[in-house]
RNA sequence: GGCCCCGUGGUGUAGCCUGGCCUAACACGCCACCCUGUCAAGGUGGAGAUCGUCGGUUCGAAUCCGAUCGGGGUCGCCA
């Protein structure tokens, strides 16, 4: 019987006179009494189908009983339509289907909300009802450009000789990085798979086993807290090469996402290549952030030379104590408000945890402000030769320790973008960040922890550094960023046992406890260990971009809710006593 | 865990600031009937919400206050 089907949205003119039949649900019915329209649909389309009372009265009596979101099956004649009776609207328009047999295959219920339009409705219902949200035609599209999208990097993989390998999903549990998804074991009690994180190790493993192009659209999973770009299940492209260095890996991924991205049409303009590349120093210096959104100039200037005198105590004594000043010029800025500085624009840099705001306005007679009055006309003016302030903009800055500083001005600047619209909406910005630093300080222990993992490797020249000044040694890290957000990281890894001796003893892992974590890993490498280095691209984030959305959950069939609850299933739910029994497992209450 | 926003028939909104004219409005949807060229069909009639929940203020609360629940955003977190 499906032999004999045509899609919806495909019939025209020139399939007149054929006899077609058609399967799709019921879009739109339009009831005259003795002439029933229905408009039928499937993911392709619609196409309207004309029952009349008199030349087919069994069809007619069922399409008069059908209502919306019925499952039909309806055959017929296909007709060109009469000019007067054209529908410019549709892609079907030309053409309607007088239907002489009208078959309900199912009925249904009224939805809980419009499937047949576009209209905004609480995503919460949406995600309750999915199969009905996937049915309209904007999560049709936005699925299939995903699933397009992610055949078109399988293809382009395949073409550089990449080798697709699948990898396990019950793993060992790794007690750095992200919170581990846990599955207790039935045979060994006590003891629990984690799902993966990422299948890291594994396609290290895949390049010692000689498979020198390893690439897989790994499913990954990690236990924290949701974000408008963020679930708990994510897909990766993920890419690891033998004998190779960044060159080798960034020409890859320029040549495989760019040639999915075109096939699939993305915001409608081919990604430009190579990719535009910044060190993590310089983004953190122009941006004061490490995904800078290039999409718009507003840069941050270090002022710190020029008011190191300066008579605003404040400035002088934070450069003193070492810290820095630093300022971003809002072009037009002069129709900021004083009580929205240091209203919505202070409360974002306090966010950052900036002590407070500084701002000065540039008239075309001098710079007004409270605080104007402490600068110098030499510091005035270099000001605003430093910041390229013009009259009518707006200089704001903000004096503390570096990392502060960046934050501050960097959450300022990605605000004001957003809020002042200083960038084209269909632009997409896709650039590397290098150099990532190797080691960061730790917030909660206070001692030194991989920025990436322990396995990245090192700039040349740094690793000398490593013991005496551990948080300056660069690394061989490098992210993709799109339109300020992260889409991606990678590395080349180290395979030198004895530089990776020296990172675990930087990080405090002592030879016992790297053999107890990583043993598979480091025994794999005394057998012959290629050079190697990789990548992992987040799917859903690229489709996004691509799309044009700002909500994961646009991209991703059945997501999670901001509790990470299913809630079309209602998951994650108690289980049975004889289950976890079953798994040796005694649930411990909770004081909640 | 902190902060911000939202919560009115099936859906989307209005009303809320400035309490009473709200016996809660509008559009779509839904039900019945009419209708042979409609296509966001049309016409006539109809059903449907005590305004997330609880408490308070008041003569009077959708409207003001407090608490709480639910949803979203964000910070922390995401090697």
């Amino acid at each position: 019987m499906t032999l004999e089907r045509t899609y919806c949205g495909t019939p025209r003119r020139n399939d007149a006179g054929r006899r077609l039949t058609f399967y799709g649900w019921v879009d739109r019915r339009r009831d005259q009494g003795g002439l029933i329209f229905l408009d039928v649909r499937d993911h392709s389309g619609t196409v309207q189908v004309v029952i009349d009372a008199t030349r087919a009265p069994d069809a007619h009596r069922a399409a008069h009983e059908v209502r919306l979101e019925f499952v039909l099956r309806v055959d017929g004649e296909l007709r060109e339509r009469s000019a007067q009776n054209v529908n410019p609207r549709i892609a079907t328009g030309e053409v309607e289907l007088h239907a002489d047999a009208c078959t309900v295959l199912s009925a249904a219920k009224t939805p809980p909300f419009p499937v047949n339009e576009d209209t905004e409705v609480d995503e919460q219902l949406r995600l309750r009802y999915r199969y009905l949200d996937l049915r309209r035609e904007r999560m049709q599209r936005q699925l299939r450009a995903r699933a397009r999208f992610c055949t078109e990097l399988r293809r382009a993989a395949a073409e550089l000789g990449f080798v697709e390998i699948e990898t396990p999903q019950l793993i060992r549990a790794t007690p750095e990085g992200a919170r581990d998804y846990l599955v207790p074991s039935r045979l060994f009690p006590g003891s629990f798979y984690a799902l993966p994180q990422s299948p890291q190790l594994y396609k290290q493993l895949s390049m010692v086993a000689g498979f020198d192009r390893y690439f897989q659209l790994a499913h990954c999973m990690r236990d924290e807290d949701l974000r408008a770009d963020r679930q708990p299940e994510f897909t990766q492209l993920d890419v690891e090469m033998s004998f190779v260095d960044e060159e080798d890996v960034f020409a890859a991924l320029e040549h495989i996402i760019p040639a999915a991205w075109l096939a699939c049409d993305f915001r409608g303009s081919p990604l430009t290549v190579p990719f535009p590349r910044l060190t993590w120093r310089e983004a953190m210096d122009r941006y004061g952030v490490d995904k800078p959104d290039t999409r718009f100039g507003m840069l941050l200037h270090d002022l710190t030379e020029t008011l190191k005198g300066t008579g605003f105590r404040v400035f002088a004594g934070t450069v003193a104590a070492g810290g820095v000043v630093k300022g971003i010029c809002v072009e037009g800025g002069a129709d900021l408000n004083r009580s929205e500085i240091e209203g919505r624009l202070t409360d974002v840099a306090r966010a950052a945890k900036a002590k407070g705001l500084a701002y000065l306005w540039r008239r075309s007679d001098g710079w007004e402000s409270g605080i104007a009055k402490f600068f110098s006309d030499g510091e005035l003016k270099a000001i605003g030769e430093i910041t390229d302030a013009k009259p009518g903009d707006c200089v704001l800055m903000v004096a503390d320790s570096a990392p502060v500083v960046a934050a501050a001005l960097g959450a300022l600047r990605n605000h004001l973008g957003r809020a002042r619209k200083l960038y084209d909406d269909s632009r997409v910005d896709m650039l590397w960040v290098t150099e990532f630093p190797m080691f960061e300080r730790s917030e909660e222990t206070g001692g030194i922890q991989p920025a990436h993992h322990p396995f990245t490797n090192i700039v040349a020249g740094d690793t000398d550094r490593m013991e005496s000044e551990p948080l300056a040694v660069r690394s061989r890290a490098y992210d993709i960023v799109v339109n300020g957000r992260e889409a991606g990281s990678g590395s080349i890894r180290i395979t030198d046992p004895a530089l990776q001796q020296r990172v675990f003893a930087a990080l405090g892992i002592n030879a016992g406890e790297a053999q107890r974590k990583f043993g598979f890993l480091l025994e794999a490498f005394e057998y012959g260990v290629p050079p190697h280095g990789g990548f992992a691209a987040g799917i859903d984030r690229l489709v996004m971009e691509g799309l044009g959305t700002d909500n994961i959950r646009d991209v991703i069939a059945f997501p999670k809710n901001q509790q990470a609850q299913e809630v079309m299933t209602d998951a994650p739910a108690p289980v049975d006593d004889d289950q976890l029994r079953e798994l040796h497992i005694a649930v411990r209450p909770t004081s909640r």
